[in-house]
DNA sequence: GTAAACCTGGCA
DNA sequence: TGCCAGGTTTAC
């Protein structure tokens, strides 16, 4: 589900109602998240205050009283929903939920369980260490950077932007809308790449990602933010999970493949 | 590099 | 019944 915008559109939504708030309870329904629960999660969070919140690639960062850190990852079905007081609602998934002083919880809810929380220190998560710049805040994503990328891989176009060390935050969805803008291929090579489509690149991915958090990020199946609006990125889209419909550019269908894994989706005629 | 794995739900 | 899904890691 979530990819930089959702995921983004979440902290924003919830960065005014959690800053502030102190952790007076943690209950947790299953530990067996893609990585487990570490037995003193509990305790790690118990009487901290959350003091700030913040994002990397696909990770929501919440800063607490102590200097740790309280990192959630949604993988492809999770939630992270701020519940009022007076919403008993449990979800049929909801692993885990934490209780803050205002009588508000936050529940984890991810019925897959391809995510994870953790609570570790800045600078030491080995999840965080090998991630690649921020596409909208970092200026080494540049036309150059993926230039000198060309040199060092022959892999496809693709499955380099959606390499979280390459860069941070890209996922299935607006990976397929950036090569569409960028009128580039998913199945182009690297080393193909001209310094202008490098360049196309990289502008691409600043407009779609900043369209897509304008919009609160795109709800195709179940995405919600942190307070359970939905976004309205997907009214947008393209491309992506659109084989057969009219480019919205030349009209000609979109035609869907398999790069990597993963459902493609591309104008045959506007990307070369 | 490529494929399979993790897990559940929804849909044809 | 079988296939697909917004992600990431691990194994040939």
């Amino acid at each position: 589900m979530p990819e930089l915008p959702e995921i983004e559109t979440i902290r924003r939504s919830l960065d005014p109602l959690v800053v502030g708030r102190r952790i007076e309870r943690v209950r947790v329904r299953r530990r067996d998240l893609r990585s487990p629960l570490p037995p003193d999660f509990e305790a790690t969070l118990s009487g901290r205050r959350i003091t700030g919140t913040s994002r990397r690639a696909k990770y929501l960062l919440l800063a607490l009283d102590d200097g740790k850190q309280w990192l959630v990852h949604l993988g492809m079905s999770g939630r992270f929903l701020r519940l009022a007081a007076d919403d008993a609602s449990t979800g049929s998934h909801e692993h885990v939920a934490v209780d803050l002083d205002d009588e508000s919880r936050l529940a984890f809810r991810d019925p897959r369980r391809f995510g994870l929380m953790l609570v570790v220190n800045p600078g030491e998560c080995g999840l965080l260490a090998g991630i690649g710049p921020e596409p909208l805040d970092d200026a080494d994503f540049s036309g150059a950077y993926l230039v000198s990328l060309r040199a060092r891989t022959s892999r496809v176009v693709k499955e380099v932007l959606m390499d979280q060390r390459v860069v941070a935050g890209l996922g299935n969805i607006y990976v397929n809308e950036i090569l569409f803008l960028a009128g580039i291929r998913p199945t182009r090579r690297m080393p193909r790449l001209t310094r202008l489509e490098c360049d196309a690149l990289v502008s691409a991915t600043r407009t779609i990602l900043t369209e897509a958090i304008e919009h609160r990020g795109s709800s195709i199946s179940d995405f919600l933010d942190g307070i359970g609006r939905p976004g309205s990125y997907q009214w947008r889209r393209r491309v992506y999970d659109r084989a057969g419909e009219a480019c919205p550019s030349c009209s000609h269908a979109i035609r869907s493949t398999v790069v990597g894994q993963r459902s493609s989706f591309f104008c045959p005629r506007c990307q070369r």
